[in-house]
RNA sequence: GGCCCCGUGGUCAAGAGGCCUAAGACAUCGCCCUUUCACGGCGGUAACUCGGGUUCGAAUCCCGACGGGGUCACCA
């Protein structure tokens, strides 16, 4: 059999870290077991679906790196098939018209909630169908078994038992005609041919009732797997109060989607003591029976470390790329300076996100006219000029060509030398000229990254502020 | 409230009855390195929710309590 797993979200926002980790684990199952993956929005609510948020998840999905094989699928595109399998239903009484009013309804349940019982249909119009016309407005229920218990085997969380005395006959299709949602992914999940329904934890309580209509259906039951919540920090339900939740919002902050990946794969998984995985090892060992059964919290400091630690050993080309985006979005030139390649090796380092990347880097792009106050405070003493002066000499001396790093270094040492003070008292200074900041790479880099004639025009430039201070 | 699920340091987790005097990682604290900020290196603090069983032996199995979460729609 060959594996089958899908990504079903509906389409009422934008794709969130919980929703993602569900997705990647499908996504690692299905390429695990050399299955396929497919993506389906299940838009049967009219109301709430958007165009928006379809496009959010897909850009998410391609930005995790997440490629399913079959889809997207669009519910709302199969309504014909449903209504098809509801009418068979219909004629054969596994299904039934409800023409109970929304008052009834209403009425009925809380009379349950005040006798301490728990609120559900109680299957009033299972009988006298015939009293009622057929163009009279009403909704369908599916004929749920009233005897028995509903087992099934969850990968993650074993073995899962609920009665059917528990259960009621829920409204496959509504009275404006539109199927609902747990009868639609039993029927997409079997006419899809899925064999194993990865998803969040909140499903487990209607997996029991779906496993029902897979069996009035006559379809062969998938298996199961349910993945636990993600909790913010303080071990609260994640929500927008936790700071980012979607997908694309970390990509905005400055994180590379390796490391969101390598995050949430371990986040509720593990394989020894490993934290750092490829994506060929994660789907070499990735193993859904491992999967925790706990809630897990989100913890962005791990998540900063994965950041850094992808930035400093992915190919600086490639990072550089998804720099470039955060350049553009701090409104950042970078047509004239260094290579951004470049800019990545020196800061890699010193920047948890691409985003501080970027704002660390706008020195080496934009001239400026503010120093650091904190910085020039401390470091700016009654030598700082003769400082300044001595390197611009020995600066002026370098070329063009033979502007590096290794050439520029020996200056700062020689100034310092003479001097005769430590390599601080000349290097501070310096960086403070050159980049307006009291924080760079080695002053020897950050020369290199800023150019010849940037470094020493700001050098000047200093020098007279010192002048007329 | 009914039903379902969960419970190892602050966080993620390893752990499948003896290898547990309980890994590792993040965070935190201290020291070292150091021209800034970092990186890095070394070391420290810190956990099996509680109570009963079962067993020669329990973090691991069973029961209960407590705590947390999910769900009870003509939402998905």
């Amino acid at each position: 059999m060959t594996v089958k797993t899908r990504f079903a979200p509906s389409p009422t926002g934008f794709l969130h870290v919980g929703g993602a980790r569900t997705a990647l684990y499908s996504w690692l199952y299905a390429r695990h077991h050399n299955g396929s993956f497919v993506l389906r929005i299940e838009d049967t609510d009219l109301e709430r679906s958007t165009q928006q948020a379809i496009d959010a998840i897909i850009e998410s999905m391609k930005w995790l790196g997440l490629s399913w094989d079959e889809g997207p699928f669009y519910q709302t595109k199969r309504f014909d098939r449903y209504n098809q399998l509801i009418d068979e239903m219909l004629a054969d009484g596994r299904a039934y018209r409800c023409y109970c009013s929304k008052e009834r309804l209403e009425q009925l349940r809380q009379e349950q909630m005040a006798r301490g019982e728990k609120p559900r249909y109680d299957g009033h119009c299972r009988c006298c169908q015939e009293e009622h016309s057929p163009d009279e407005p009403c909704c369908v229920r599916f004929r749920n078994p009233d005897e028995g218990v509903v087992h099934f085997h969850d990968h993650i969380r074993g073995d899962v038992e609920i009665a059917n005395s528990e259960l009621d006959d829920l409204v496959i299709r509504r009275t404006d005609g539109s199927p609902t949602y747990n009868f639609c992914v039993v029927v997409d999940d079997y006419d899809m041919g899925i064999t194993h329904v990865i998803r969040g934890e909140d499903h487990v309580n209607n997996t029991p009732r779906q496993i029902n209509i897979y069996k009035a259906l006559g379809a062969q039951v998938p298996e199961f797997a349910h993945v636990s919540m993600i909790l913010g920090d303080d071990g609260a339900k994640l929500s927008k109060r936790h700071g980012a939740v979607s997908v694309m919002q970390y990509r905005d902050d400055g994180y590379l989607p390796e490391a969101l990946i390598n995050y949430l794969v371990r986040l509720g998984w593990g394989s020894g003591d490993q934290e750092i995985f490829t994506l060929d090892e994660m789907i070499e060992k990735f193993s859904i029976d491992h999967v925790s059964k706990s809630a897990s919290a989100f913890d962005t400091n791990k998540l900063k470390w994965m950041n850094r630690h992808y930035i400093q050993t992915l190919d600086p080309e490639y990072v550089a790329s998804h720099l470039e985006w955060h350049m553009k979005d701090q409104g950042i030139d970078c047509s004239h300076g260094p290579k951004l390649s470049a800019v990545v090796k020196a800061l890699a380092e010193r920047a948890e996100t691409l985003k501080d990347m970027a704002q660390q880097s706008r020195y080496m792009y934009e001239d400026f006219t503010e120093y650091d106050a904190a910085a020039v405070k401390k470091w700016f003493k009654a030598n700082t000029g003769e400082v300044l002066d001595r390197c611009l000499e020995k600066l002026q001396q370098v070329s063009q060509e033979d502007w590096k790093a290794e050439n520029l270094h020996p200056v700062v040492e020689q100034v310092a030398a003479e001097m005769e003070i430590g390599m601080g008292k000349v290097g501070m200074p310096l960086r403070i000229a050159v980049t307006g900041r009291g924080v760079s790479p080695g002053i020897d880099v950050t020369m290199e990254l800023v150019g010849r004639a940037r470094t020493l025009e700001r050098i000047r430039q200093a020098r007279e502020k010192l002048a007329s201070a």
